[in-house]
DNA sequence: CCAAAAGTGTTGGGTGTACACCCATGC
DNA sequence: GCATGGGTGTACACCCAACACTTTTGG
């Protein structure tokens, strides 16, 4: 197939990353999903799941490429957790492009970078050998934080896309109503308190807390008969609110 | 010359699109930097100014790939805009990677975007025939903003880039000392305060908006012997600031 | 029975906001 | 000399953080 496609230039290759985040809810503690490559390049090193980006080519018959239609960034993030680890994707979104040279030995791969909040659940590998398992967030971290100069836990530049997942996620949690993605439908205060605590690090008043998130106006109680109170995110109030340029109020440090 | 990266998948052309943002101290204006597209497609229309990243492939004598080497898309983004329009970068950030499909009409091509901001000048046009030019911000958004569904003022989808640009431009002026790299080095309180009033499109109260952005400790004020005082941004102070993590406080709307 | 979790209000301090006057410069 | 722009301080209001006790449930 000879290539025509308009530039003559070489073209980079182009993958998706992401970073997935779980909350445990019994453990309380916030996990990441990372897969076991079970191919060169770094073969056994963890890695996030990601994969090249799918770009259909409409050849003539003599090879030419009369179209070619791309799948978005976004959708190929999302099909690639899909494949690699069957987990339902609560919320997703885009860390940046990482294309510093040399950041793949096979040759120029830009990989565009996600992070993503799921319900953590039993996951399966993916299709090429690559076992998926979920692992708690803040040992990793400090695995990663801990290594010493010029070695990396993760494959790639994966250490990086990693803080800055979690450097995205610390900022994201105190404007965003992203926390309730990190929890079942129905949740109680004190869940969403201590996935607070969990990802800025912090102890919060319990009072004072409940308030803040309440007064946010993006949860409905749901109606209770025992003593205990739950919660559900109100997605269109959320929308309204913001369609109405006010900034969420939620939690800041 | 045949391909033969590692991956036989077809690949996407990226390039880089940057918004440049400058500030016209004396109109007390925002401005926006256009080029007018000397060639197909979107003859004549304007667009951002941007271009293909550059990869420097080294084939051995049969012609196949044995080494390649990319710049990163930040160094990319800066290039286009030096050589489209010698404005030296005062600042410059990713806005995020642009890949729906048909967003060019010649192929799949992924744009990872950036905002830029410098202090407006004399502007050449860049090498394939494009006409750069500075233009008012808020106007060149009106137009954007009272297109008809499904038109475009500007190229591709770079009014789409045009809007994350400037609602990132809003967010940002708000936490880091972005604002002061539209001035030049010295600058009074008051070019400032116009800047954020311009930007954010609001008024503040003179005493109040001074104190908070001194408050926030990353300017030094300059010996003055005049009535009028000048400040200067203390990198430094900044930095330290930053690397102790705490957020910088600056005008919040 | 005891321990641990969840529900409930108030108060003090700090931070942000509103506001008026004076002085210097330039037209 | 007058108008404009730039410099300066205070008072009030609101929001946020600190804090103790009671009740229920589960072990």
């Amino acid at each position: 197939m000879k290539p025509n496609y308009g530039y003559k230039y070489p073209r980079p290759a182009v993958a998706t990353d992401s970073v997935i985040f779980g909350y445990d809810v019994k453990e309380k503690i916030l996990k990441i999903l990372l897969i076991e490559r079970g191919i060169e390049p770094f073969q056994g090193k963890m890695s996030l799941p990601g994969g090249f980006i799918k770009i259909k080519t409409e050849t003539d018959e003599d090879g030419f490429v009369i179209n070619e239609e791309n799948e978005s960034l976004l959708d190929c993030a999302r099909r690639e957790l899909e494949e690699e680890t069957g987990c339902k994707v609560r919320y997703m979104t885009e860390l940046g492009a990482f294309s510093t040279p040399g950041r793949d030995p096979r040759g120029v791969v830009i990989s565009d970078a996600y992070y993503a909040l799921v319900i953590p659940g039993p996951v399966r590998g993916g299709d090429d050998a690559m076992e998926a398992q979920w692992l708690p967030f803040h040992e990793v971290l400090d695995v990663i934080n801990h290594m010493p100069k010029g070695f990396h836990f993760l494959a790639f530049d994966h250490d990086d896309i990693v803080k800055k997942a979690y450097y995205r996620l610390k900022e994201d949690i105190c404007f965003e109503p992203i926390a309730f993605r990190l929890l079942p439908e129905k949740f109680s205060m004190t869940q969403v308190q201590n996935i607070y605590q969990e990802v800025l690090g912090k102890e919060f008043d319990r009072r004072n807390f409940s308030r803040k998130v309440l007064d946010s106006g993006v949860l409905d109680m749901l109606p209770h008969t025992g003593r205990n109170i739950y919660y559900r995110l109100n997605e269109e109030k959320y929308e309204s609110m913001r369609n109405s340029g006010k900034r969420l109020k939620l939690i800041f440090v």
